[in-house]
DNA sequence: GTGAAAGCGCTAACAG
DNA sequence: CTGTTAGCGCTTTCAC
């Protein structure tokens, strides 16, 4: 590897010379410019983001801490934020919680040791995560997942459910069922909450089950016939695939008998049939948002601001209208 | 941010010191290590990476450098790599290559500024990749798309694409359609020669289709109808999940009017229905072989060697039998 | 067992 | 406009 030093003999200039040619950063002599690019290119140098960041206490890294890549939803976000990153010169570390907060923590301080710019993290229940990282200083952006103190960026959760509320009422369902995640995950737990105070309101009768019953296919179709469901509500679209495919390998018709909606608008969730009925939270732009919001950087050309949050339903084959 | 001078000072002894206790090289008394312990706790001390790779030249870093995270296969491989990495003290820099050799290049090169241990890639025709990285004499591993003249972590893909047309052929396959992605990927252009091995040798019929072709449903399925097409082949689950949907939408029975299989088994091929016949290579544990190799590991515990890196089909329901 | 000191590659005063 | 130099925080000889 090439050193600035290399490159400043080659051209014959100071170091210091090189490094302001590298950074635009002062003054330099269009000629001798011109001598540093053509050292740069003869030597193949590359700076050494080591040292940079040694210096500057600051690394062109973004720490990423989401539950789990292995969620399309997830998947799509990293991809917004990677994708704006790199055109700031930023590269992402990328960690999966698993939703355990040991992990998180474990993430979190090595994000830590690289002098990390930022982070964006799903919150947690716990508050541990923003005591450590304002007590390192590091700047920090909650996404998807936020916490009642520290904002971020998110849509309506509480809003969703009571959309996915809504369109199963317009299916005319009767007997529902709510399919969760956990609960103790609050973006659950408040998507939960909007549907409730829907079915509430128009006194439509449901049922609960956390999504850990569906190991048992077999008992989860038995409950399925004994309560009469007609309709079932999903925390996400991962569920709601899983339960598409389910209920029809048991013979029910989508959505005639059973209409299913899910939460997040996966590209997979366009691809069964019938397709599913979803809520659209634009998982890719909350990427975005996110990080533009980490690095402060304008973003009018990205038409980012409270409206581009927004839910939209996805009204597609898998519920009765 | 406290440092090792800080560490030295409250533990009453000299950076020098602390050094070799955090790393246990080099003699410290027992004594003077719980004093340094103890520093270190109450200032929540954790050494500088930045400082520790300009040093060693050596960062913790390992890139990984993938087509598309969005492809859960590749989602699978990243999580084995991550998982792998992470117990071994290492963090893992994602890219995604889109396929385009320039996006390749440029994640290959903040790779190295970021002095990386070692990067794993899948590989491109051209051969850039292996000329940069040995040029700068970084470590690397090529996975699932090796080359030629490099070899790496992947499973036999014409193996593959023979596997795939015994299980058309013995469903009775009599008009075939491989569907496919591009053949400049080698990968994939393997995978068809397999199949058409197989195929030719039972003189069965068959077209082909680039995938890009389902841009226009209605088309293709006209393409279909016109062709007597009974059976399609798929390059990946990705295709066979939609190509699945759009045959339902348009009311073919499958498999009875035409059987479907996949090739990758991701978790979402088992979630349709009728579920879909794939060819497991178990993506998650190509990105810990990949990793091991890459990190130099004694792999026996991983049962890791040429045996496990096996294909396996998963015969469901997309095909007859 | 331990400390002093050099140096990894870079940036930013500062002086000229 | 350019060069000299002092660190950034760490690891590792080399003395003692």
């Amino acid at each position: 590897m090439a050193t600035i030093k290399d490159v400043a003999n080659l051209a014959g200039c100071s170091v210091a010379t090189v490094s302001r040619a590298i950074n635009n950063n002062g003054y330099v002599k269009a000629k001798t410019r011109l001598l540093v690019e053509e050292a740069i290119a003869e030597l193949n140098y590359q700076p050494n983001e080591a040292a940079r960041t040694l210096y500057k206490r600051k690394s062109k890294l973004i720490g990423l801490l989401l539950p789990d890549i292995s969620n399309p939803f997830f998947t799509l976000i990293a991809r917004g934020v990677e994708d704006v990153a790199l055109t700031h010169g930023y590269q992402v570390l990328i960690g999966n919680s698993d939703n355990d907060i040991k992990k998180a923590q474990n993430y979190l301080s090595t994000f830590v040791s690289h002098n990390c710019t930022g982070m964006i993290s799903t919150a947690f229940n716990e508050n541990i995560i923003e005591a450590t990282l304002t007590e390192h200083h590091i700047p920090f952006v909650f996404i998807d997942r936020i916490n009642n103190e520290h904002s971020g960026v998110s849509t309506n959760h509480f809003k969703g459910g009571q959309l996915q509320a809504e369109i199963v009422r317009e299916g005319k369902g009767k007997k529902i069922l709510i399919l969760h995640e956990s609960l103790s995950i609050d973006t659950f737990a408040q998507r939960v909450q909007g549907i409730q105070h829907v079915l509430n309101q128009y006194k439509i009768d449901y049922k609960m089950l956390e999504a850990t019953c569906l190991d048992n296919a077999e008992k989860f179709v038995d409950f399925i016939r004994q309560h009469n469901i007609d309709s079932i509500i999903c925390s996400n679209d991962l569920l709601a695939i899983n339960i598409l495919g389910t209920v029809q390998r048991y013979k029910f018709k989508v959505p005639s008998e059973i209409q299913i909606i899910g939460y997040d608008n996966i590209p997979f969730s366009e691809m069964t049939h019938p397709q599913i009925t979803t809520i659209d939270q634009s998982a890719y732009h909350l990427g975005e948002v996110a990080v533009s919001q980490l690095l402060g950087l304008k973003v009018d050309h990205l038409g980012i601001d409270n409206e581009s949050l927004t839910l939209t339903v996805k009204h597609r084959g898998s519920t009765r209208k």
